[in-house]
DNA sequence: ACTGATCTTACCGTTAAAGATAAATTGCCT
DNA sequence: AGGCAATTTATCTTTAACGGTAAGATCAGT
């Protein structure tokens, strides 16, 4: 259950990049000169075939001149639910502690 | 001036992560165990001396309960300023197009 | 069909993330 | 001071990100 949720969101990730640019008109090429990110690692970036460091986003976000959280905004951490369950204290161990 | 701000960004996500798991009250060791990401990773991660994949932030982000943005939610893309410039229409490549 | 531009894929070399383990460190408490 | 938990740092191995290059694959125009 977590690769395919990480699959998931590689591929929203890179969409959200592939949006942004295409928005701007900007080609492959022309970001890897602005990022200084490669041309190949970006198409890869961008069709969620690789998984990107945080450090590599945030060239690529500022490129973009979108907030790096944009291009992540997907479902994560409180999972779906609007409203959090919110233990409000501590996490639930179980046998683990 | 590539080099400081991501030294920024890690030390701040880093900040973000273990106020989140100090608030919860979790060990190194515990959230390693929820994580499945080794103890002196997640140390390296939390101070800003390692440069974080995409999956390995939302692992964290998951097991904190806190959405992934969160984390990471420093003044990027559109850089400090309240509204935007907003060119409207594509990036100035200057001598790159 | 032939460009020409854009994107994708593959291969290689370098670099670094990540797991495991162990040693060193810090801090806290009696 | 001594002990204990938590964190940091170091070393090693495996895996993968990333750049470079080059080769395919699409897809517009003309």
């Amino acid at each position: 259950m977590v690769d395919d949720a990480e699959k998931k969101l590689l591929a929203d990730a890179g969409r959200s990049i592939r949006a942004s640019r295409a928005g701007q008109g900007l080609s492959l090429e022309q970001l890897a000169r602005l990022t200084g990110i490669s041309a190949p690692a970006l198409s890869l970036i961008e069709t969620g075939k690789r998984d990107p460091r945080l450090t590599t986003l945030k060239r690529i976000a500022d490129a973009l001149r979108v907030p790096l959280a944009t291009l992540i905004a997907n479902g994560s951490g409180t999972a779906a639910e609007p409203s959090a369950p919110l233990p409000s204290e501590g996490y639930d161990l179980g046998e683990y502690q």
